[in-house]
DNA sequence: AAATAATTGTTAATAAAATAACATTGTTAT
DNA sequence: ATAACAATGTTATTTTATTAACAATTATTT
């Protein structure tokens, strides 16, 4: 009996963090570094050490003391967590600036998540490879998502065309999304959703600038 | 004696709704509606009435009983808490896909909130203007920070120059910032930082989905 | 060999956020 | 007039996430 699945309750914040944890760990791999301390993690993610090695209890890895945590193996162990043994396979839907950006961030960075098709419904895009990611006509999404098999999808169409191409997603048998219109949507709770907000992100940012300027006014004015 | 500074014990999940039910007040506001119940609220942004009651009892806000909120009052009042007095300025370094993404966005979305400069190392961008927003060279940032009175800036560079650049800004005098790379960047105190991971994000999503997947094999199988 | 220091792993405490429970109050219907 | 209803506002509870405390262990120093 395998126990995969045990990982079905850690903390949203921890698999987060484990994602950013493989990052960090690959990068001091590739310098040739073989073990690691929980504070080294710390410090290259600005967290504490606690959090570190709390995460990694979650997971049932554990270091040697005094030398830390094998990199290699902790790797494995994330990725064991995270990916899907197949892999999976993404598409971004709307390729303006936002799509082309992501596939620029992502392309061939992680190989079992790999982004394999792009949809627009602008001619001149249409045909043309980004990066490797051909785009396709958005009239084409169900039957590509369906032929290739693509179960994730990431939304970055203009805010109006936010549902009706979540429900085409869904409709086409897609099992996660990733919206980065500012537009909120909605899909069965047997779809997975991730909503990303740029324009209350920036707004939340401004907010906070507002309350530092307010309060050293106040500790110089008072 | 004013009571700014009575919102600075707010969540900060409720700082990020109150942001996003402005945006929907506005346009419920622009399709001529005058009041609004906390379920119509709850329903646009996918969250419980309740949440939206708390959010609003948080900000001292009343609706009437029976008529629910008065649209106009709490976009006012919204802006109030979030909005500085005197607008707040905002740069994009890195003129690259994402930060011509957020350009896009953003453009005279919010009067009290813009993007008035962008940065770019290449030559062939600088002295440009996108969407209204001029690129101007990477080492005149200082210079045009302090001149223009920018407070808040979105790092869009690649990954391997986001501490130099943070600290560029920080010197500069920004007061907020907003890191788009995937390199955790570290700041003083007194600047706001949040940052954003793309590819976290997109693993996240991995990860659950993978997950929906092994219950509905568990499901069916056993 | 003993003492010290550095590090992990775990439990306990605290803090932050979401949800539930419910009292209150107008409005409408009977 | 009274009852039923639909909404708000608030307190209490539960859940989630973080931080602190500390015991256990091994390497290093004296």
């Amino acid at each position: 009996m395998e126990d995969r699945g045990t990982f079905d309750h850690l903390p949203h914040k921890t698999i987060a963090r484990l994602s950013q944890y493989r990052r960090a760990l690959l990068l001091c791999l590739s310098r040739g570094k073989s073990h690691i301390f929980s504070h080294e993690i710390a410090t290259i993610q600005h967290i504490t050490p606690v959090q570190v090695r709390r995460d990694l209890m979650l997971i049932g890895y554990s270091g040697t003391l005094r030398k830390g945590y094998n990199i290699k193996e902790l790797i494995s162990l994330i990725g064991n967590i995270i990916d899907s043994e197949e892999g999976l396979k993404v598409a971004i839907v709307g390729m303006g600036n936002l799509g082309r950006a992501l596939i620029n961030y992502f392309s061939g960075k992680r190989h079992k998540l790999s982004i394999i098709a792009g949809f627009d419904t602008n001619p001149d895009k249409i045909g043309n490879t980004m990066n490797g990611v051909p785009c396709y006509s958005a009239t084409r999404m169900r039957e590509i998502i369906e032929k290739e098999g693509i179960q994730i999808a990431i939304i970055t169409v203009p805010a109006e065309n936010a549902s009706q191409t979540a429900n085409e997603l869904v409709a086409a048998g897609i099992k996660g999304l990733l919206n980065y219109t500012p537009k909120p949507i909605d899909v069965p709770e047997y779809v997975y959703l991730e909503e990303y907000d740029m324009i209350t992100t920036l707004e939340k940012v401004a907010f906070y600038v507002k309350m530092k300027t307010l309060e050293e006014k106040g500790i110089t004015t008072i």
